[in-house]
DNA sequence: TTATTAAGTGTGTATTTGACACTTATTGTT
DNA sequence: AACAATAAGTGTCAAATACACACTTAATAA
């Protein structure tokens, strides 16, 4: 009779980091070339940018450090939303040869920390990709199936944001510095995946207090040229209720 | 040049637990005398109940067993909020001698998985304490200096729930089935820690159909009796979305 | 009988929401 | 130079919701 020795699980991070672009939102995803055997073909394989946590970082620093990695950037935008532990959810068949690259211990149970990231995609300089991976944008409704449990990180990140977005001034964190308020709402419409009405919309952004217009406007657009807005990062943030929801004080409805 | 060896950190998952007795919120932490060898004395120390995740188990099943160890009973409201993994988070010397009296391998990282439950505290028959160890409940204003990183764990849940609670319906969780509007009302104030308007707040929850009112009224008390309402989970949880910014078509307000 | 306590009840005003259509400023085309 | 095409920008009204507010009722205790 054999008892499998208890054996500590890895503990990862995984960031699944949004950008808007052309009106769609956009996941980066990491692509990867794996060796096989039998068809001395490459297959490839999608997943969820990630790392393991070391020894001297907290799980907010392993993640910047994934993000910064891939992107370049530091000080993004970037949220732990939920932590995955199932002991299968690296037993797909499909998922051994990645891990047995990666991984001295590739039965090792793995537990994943998952973060949200939401990037200007502008900001972006993709990390030139080596012979087997590369980093790649990949629209929303266009997502492969990704490795282990990754798809449902995915979409348990897609509804994180759905919610938290209507809570907080977060979609702007997506947007580049100077916006136009078609802009913002063709970004709330796409994530929220409903049509608002341009005036009410105006009004709310505006009565919120979180941008304040510049006297720059478009240049070369083959119509009336759109005002740009920028972000009061401060004020949304020493303001933190519900902007949306927002009462003539300021403060936000529930009850009395 | 000594390197210290790469070694996987423990799993855990932590529970806050919060109850409603008395017109104060609760925590239930577990109070353990630690043997101090210089004092001959016992040093009391509390932490949140919590136990490292077994190899075959997922992290809400973990969560899940450490909750029906401590008061025995199943299918409790239970909510992954927030994972902490910093590396110093054990490393207060005070934590020591518990950390040596329940692990093999007391300097090994913990990366802990935080969970808030909402329990109806009549429910609960606290399980026998052993000798060096008891559950207690706790007036979350009067809550102790706690081990490791707990005391921002609980902070976090804290605000989780303040938060949630205006999102979801998931402060009946914490009363018994039937229960009457005023300590309905009470709940309410007491995590929000603002007074409401008792007429207002009557005209909301009855219109969100969330509770039902029974014929059942109180008996013994010395003032007009109260009449009991109970919690309609299915309805609740059908209509996701906030109960409390309620349109009249049951809807949640955003844009539009 | 009276005092005490908490339950229960309705209305008016202020604010917010949501629906709705035309004008304006620019570039591209003829 | 006129016209077409495009997206920006703008105001009002009715309906729904929020918020403030005080007295009556039903029970027990004294």
């Amino acid at each position: 009779m054999s008892v499998t020795p208890s054996l500590n699980p890895h503990v990862s991070t995984d960031c699944v980091i949004f950008g808007f672009s052309q009106e769609t939102l956009r996941l980066l995803l990491i692509r990867r070339n794996i060796p096989n055997r039998l068809t001395e073909l490459n297959d490839i394989l999608y997943a969820l940018p990630g790392d393991l946590v070391k020894d001297d970082e907290n799980l907010d620093k392993s993640a910047n450090r994934v993000l910064a990695e891939l992107t370049g950037l530091k000080g993004i935008y970037l949220t732990q939303f939920q932590t995955f532990g199932d002991p299968l959810r690296i037993a797909k068949t499909k998922d051994r040869a990645w891990l047995e690259s990666v991984r001295q211990n590739p039965d090792a149970r793995v537990i994943t920390v998952a973060y949200m990231a939401l990037i200007d995609s502008q900001k972006v300089n993709l990390q030139p990709g080596s012979f087997s991976e590369e980093a790649v944008w990949v629209p929303i409704h266009e997502v492969p199936e990704l490795a282990f449990d990754h798809n449902e990180i995915y979409e348990q990140a897609l509804a994180a944001l759905k919610e938290r977005v209507q809570m907080q001034p977060i979609g702007f964190e997506l947007l580049p510095e100077k916006f136009t308020m078609g802009e913002l709402q063709s970004l709330y419409e796409t994530i929220l995946e409903r049509d608002l009405d341009k005036r009410n919309f105006r009004r709310k952004m505006i009565n919120s207090g979180v941008i304040s217009p510049l006297t720059e406007k478009q240049i070369g657009v083959s119509n009336k040229p759109a005002r740009y807005y920028v972000y009061n990062r401060e004020f949304a943030q020493s303001n933190p209720s519900s902007i949306f929801n927002l009462r003539m004080d300021g403060s936000f409805t529930l009850f009395n």
